[in-house]
DNA sequence: CTGAAAGCGCTTACAG
DNA sequence: CTGAAAGCGCTTACAG
């Protein structure tokens, strides 16, 4: 269909070069008023489309499209979650670099601020055309924002939702409903005499806390329309390397019902199993979020129950996709994502 | 990087023309073994791929790349779960259209054989260059694939799984896994204590059983581990008009414990909810197949409790860019996908 | 403000 | 068996 409409039917139907449709097309300057509003007419009545892989070929050496990739890799451990956003990225690149397109994989620290500052200003310096990268540090990102902005460099956040006065996109998920969702299905299985316990456990290094404390929220508003008493919903905090308290609060909880419900905030839940060790296990039913090494074991294993995935390949394959769209054709759609809520169980891995 | 390498630069190290290469890159005829063996010697060497884009510049008037779609559409009715596949069909093609690429839809009935059968011989009288379909028809769909095979014609069979003596390709969902699934979502509810129901409701038109038995396979092989006996799992088969059988086996099933779960092995677990009017439905827990609109609706009501999603729309999706892959790079990797088994609850639907 | 021409990397007749 | 040249649809200096 249309394979008659290029360019060049374009330029003569209005009585033009071709070099003028593209001029018009691009809204480039030095087309008289007059020309352009024809154009633009014809264009509107034969639908055309400019054809993106013959436009890319002539760009792809000139104007490769560059992305600055900014993700905290704290080391480089095997089973790094940020390597799942990266290769997502990777893999979006790979398929569309034939239109010339690249990325600079940059790396911060997330203990040490002044590493994400340093990348920024590397972003800056050698202007690239767009930033994947994660809304951690609030106002480094905000000023990061308003430079990018005075740039038109595109900046997209992945994995954490950040409200900010200054244009973006962002892909991530619903922690609120995620929430719901763990609640849903502990609910399922400990029932409305059973107990609760959300379990946020600290990092050492800066976290985003926004985040977790939504997904409790959401935990938590899903028993607003049950027949749970608040009060069996119980919550306890702790570092990751000093877990005494949520084993005294589990103790705690344990003799109160039955059945009792855990529900690990983040990516850690691989930390709830060793402290069971010398609990009767099978009245607790754990739900964590990522499916990292640690936890697809211990589901596999059923220690753990349930696990939440943020999809983060998908996440940063979406961004580089997007960003060429966004980029190529103007069209920001695939950068304005929720991202779907996945729930793994054993037999789905 | 490797920015410089193109047929060009490889043309020059070998000491011939572009030509010449390209004919060595498709292995097309008409090169002597000494010159295509030094060429491609330095095409290992140097890593060079060729730019597809350029290259489907070319032949995107002249070899477009037609796809047929068979696929069964009953009725035109608006929730058609056909309308799913094919869509991520078309949205594949518009993402690749720049390239030369166009599908064209044929329809059956599952109910007449024959008007599958009219539209394989149009498939070859059009000599298309591959086609998206189901493999309902055994005997039909061997013989196509002998004549597909003969023409190098792709065959890509999506959502069911059939074994075949003659090569294709099958994206689909492992049906024993998700029939464990379903296993493994009844039972945290249900307990150990409970009663199962596994209900095939056919249809009165063909449908594929094969699927069906490896879910309830599947759904059964979970419990051999389980303290739950073989006599508490039932099985009921019926027609979608004449409900009555399940309705009596549930009744019976429900004196025999406090909890019942409910595994409907197809789309129409939405015809359960009807059925439980009369009957304490707090006792009972539902999962079934696919996200109609019915089921979405009733799971959004809490009257089913879990969907299983197959996918549908990245069925299609997939099918046509691993055409495309396959017939402009060779890479079929994106043809031999096993599809993750999505669950759903209400909260993220 | 506009057009004619060269070129992006690859493919294809055509000529030898 | 091999090469030189034209062309795919668009973009870009360059000339006017």
């Amino acid at each position: 269909m249309n394979k008659e409409i290029g360019i060049k039917e374009i330029a003569e139907l209005a009585g033009v070069s071709i070099g003028t449709v593209d001029r018009v097309i691009h809204g480039r300057p030095g087309v008289s008023e007059k020309t352009a509003a024809l154009i633009h007419t014809v264009i509107k009545k034969t639908g055309y489309k400019k054809n993106n892989a013959a436009s890319r070929l002539k760009l792809a050496r000139s104007k490769t499209i560059r992305i600055a990739v900014i993700l905290p890799f704290e080391s480089k451990v095997q089973d790094n979650y940020w390597n799942l956003p990266f290769s997502g990225i990777h893999r979006a690149v790979e398929e569309l670099k034939d239109y010339g397109i690249t990325y600079t994989l940059l790396t911060f620290k997330m203990s040490e601020e002044k590493t994400f500052l340093e990348q920024t200003r590397f972003l800056f310096e050698n202007n690239y055309d767009a930033l994947i990268t994660v809304p951690y540090f609030y106002s480094h990102c905000q000023e990061l924002l308003k430079k990018a902005a005075e740039r038109k460099m595109k900046v997209v956040f992945i994995d954490t939702f950040q409200e900010f006065g200054e244009p973006h996109y962002a892909i991530h998920q619903d922690s609120l409903k995620s929430g719901a969702v763990a609640a849903r299905l502990l609910n399922g299985v400990v029932g409305d005499q059973g107990n609760y316990l959300v379990v946020n456990i600290m990092n050492n290094v800066y976290t985003p806390q926004n985040n977790l404390e939504k997904r409790e929220a959401g935990f938590r508003s899903f028993f607003d329309t049950r027949a749970v008493a608040n009060s069996n919903i119980h919550n306890v905090a702790s570092t990751a390397k000093n877990l005494i308290k949520v084993r005294h609060k589990l103790i705690q909880i344990l003799e109160m019902s039955e059945k009792v419900g855990i529900f690990v905030t983040n990516s850690r839940a691989y930390l709830l199993p060793e402290i069971l060790k010398e609990i009767d296990t099978n009245r607790v039913t754990i739900i964590g979020y990522d499916l990292n090494e640690k936890n697809k074991t211990l589901l596999e294993e059923e220690k753990i129950h349930f696990l939440l995935n943020q999809q983060p390949e998908w996440q940063g394959y979406n961004a580089a996709k997007g960003i060429f769209k966004v980029l190529t054709e103007g069209d920001s759609s695939a950068l304005e994502l929720e991202i779907p809520i996945e729930i793994f169980v054993k037999e789905n891995l």
